[in-house]
DNA sequence: GATGTGAACGTAAGCGCTTTCGTAAGCGCT
DNA sequence: AGCGCTTACGAAAGCGCTTACGTTCACATC
């Protein structure tokens, strides 16, 4: 007795002989290239879809030396910032037809170097980097290296957030918005504050209190005294240093996080300790991620547009290379809300 | 003059002759396979890394019928409780050397449809869909139709809080939560309750509304007199509903809403509105995004381990396949906060 | 010393597509 | 009828890998 043997997956040349074409008009119709006739076209096209015929996308790449698809590589998909960026690329990537592979590093750069590579691999069509990059030299090196062979052999890249590495990019306003945020503060009154940020070695947090400090200056405070705490650049590292700020610099009127991450952790001990906001400490954040309106009280912060900078990066990355890096601006906006107000 | 025509990347052929092998060996010192002794092995993959050599993802999965990415498939990324959710699945990818397509379906039927067979065309290894099915039998019944014909040519399904689908799930608590919180809120002495929901046709919701329909059974009140106000699953849907509440049912003392983003928009509104939280009227939430506990006042909720759901969903779907589809509840935990109190 | 054995390596046949090129047919023109 | 031109299609050559199978050679066995 014959065992028919099924194959596991419809192949092109089954849909072709079920269709009663050759396996290249079959491809023809399927992708719409011309050089076929609309009847034939559409024939091939309905038996496919009766056969739930499915194309094998490495196929195909492999064919056509191409993918559809882009890789995104974000520092923690879990931060609301980075969510509300993927969001964005995902959005368009959805519309374009692209799909997308999205890797992330825990702020780790061997681990981004890795990531990096392994999208390089699989001959995505673009690349977008979101998140901060690192101060350090030898770090910005090997990454900027690792992307320029993949430009060379026809990737297309383009970052969110920093700007030492040679390609398109989509700038926020980090160094304005420190300065805007600082400046309300300022003219609100205040003159003892305290700043807490992550790490002073990636770019942005380096941007934005480059900001902060610009205003301090124009307004004749003397940056060294601003007490500026350094802890993780989350909810956690909030905690942490609103608790060491307190402890050590009872006399601060203002803390001025350097993202909404922190500022929430921040709003949190103060409200376990009793302490007033802004009655006693006013708060301010960064990012206006989608929550700090409805916090209580409602976070006075900076506002970056998260998701249309995804939808830019994307779309940079998908044009054509231009000779020189372009930069794109993504703007910010001082968002007062009742965090915030005259020290006490 | 002859131009030397470079190659726009390197192929493994370009390794072989460099290491002065032929491309089978080459081949089988990168993978690790047997059949080379040590030295030349390590020779080979010592050129390799000096070449900066990265291997056609395409090709490779092409010649061995296999590859090594997953997809998952969450309704909006942008979302925390997808967010952590992902981050799951991305940790235990990474750890496991996988890249991880996501496609996002903005909660709708038809896309998500789409979105898996996209990755069918990938020959993802696995693929996890996280977020609550349609109740609606036609919508289950085609998805089950297509996952039945990707599980049948080898490929790997998990699914995340939905039951109906005849694969591997994870199952967070949703009929058990929504009991739980329902319970406490009447326990503290509430009778007059809204509930404010997302569309009902999702699996996730009705499974917690039945819940807490139960809860007021079993307390003797008629969940007849239950308002259940339906809105978007979201801060914005959760504001319009308290709007509607307030309005149409003056008299509530408690709101659950069965998410916590909604539970954040609903929050937001009393506040504006001065009403006194949990004084004048208690407000709980469902998932305990990770913001929940640092809100003013801090959620009362249900606690569901997203992040854990996600690793236990990409391992089941990475494991041998069943005979019968596995269950794996993930536990609940009624997390007690301020948001909650009796009635005044 | 003939023979079997296994390890190490090479040859070549695909994987399922895309795309170049060749060919046949149809058309209008002289 | 003969010519060139266009259009529609098929044959076949890859894309860059993996892997079944063949070959070689060192070594142990009788």
């Amino acid at each position: 007795m014959q065992v028919s043997r099924q194959r596991a997956t419809l192949r092109l040349q089954d849909v072709a002989t079920a269709a009663g074409v050759s396996i290249a008009t079959a491809s023809r119709s399927l992708s719409g290239a011309p050089g076929v006739s609309d009847t034939v076209a559409e024939r091939v096209r309905e038996v496919a879809r009766q056969m739930g015929y499915v194309a094998n996308v490495h196929a195909r790449s492999l064919a056509a030396g191409t993918s559809r698809s882009v890789g995104l590589v974000v520092h923690e998909i879990g931060d609301p910032y980075f969510a509300e960026i993927a969001s964005g690329v995902l959005r368009l990537g959805g519309e374009e037809g692209l799909t997308v592979q999205i890797c992330h590093t825990g702020r780790d750069p061997d681990k981004e170097l890795e990531q990096i590579r392994s999208l390089v691999a699989h001959r995505v069509g673009a690349i977008v980097i979101a998140g901060s990059g690192f101060v350090d030299p030898a770090l910005q090196a090997a990454a900027r290296q690792d992307l320029q062979a993949y430009r060379e052999a026809g990737g297309r890249v383009a970052v969110i957030g920093r700007h030492h590495l040679g390609v398109d990019a989509v700038l926020p306003e980090n160094t304005k918005g420190g300065r805007a945020i600082a400046e309300h503060v300022l003219a609100l009154g205040h003159r003892r504050l305290a700043v807490a940020t992550g790490s002073r070695g990636l770019t942005t947090i380096a941007d934005r209190l480059a900001g902060v400090e610009e205003a301090c200056t124009a307004a004749g405070v003397d940056f060294a005294t601003v007490q500026v705490i350094e802890a993780e650049f989350t909810r956690a590292g909030g905690k942490i240093a609103a608790e060491q700020i307190l402890a050590e610099h009872p006399d601060v009127t203002a803390i001025l996080a350097m993202n909404d991450d922190m500022a929430i952790g921040i709003l949190s001990v103060l409200r376990l300790q009793g302490i007033d906001v802004p009655g006693r400490i006013s708060v301010t954040g960064f990012d206006d991620v989608a929550v700090a309106g409805d916090l209580a009280p409602s976070l006075t912060t900076i506002r970056l547009p998260m998701l249309t900078m995804g939808e830019h990066a994307l779309e940079l990355a998908l044009k054509e290379p231009a000779a020189r890096p372009r930069r794109r601006t993504a703007g910010h906006e001082l968002v007062v809300r009742d965090s915030t107000g005259p020290p006490g």
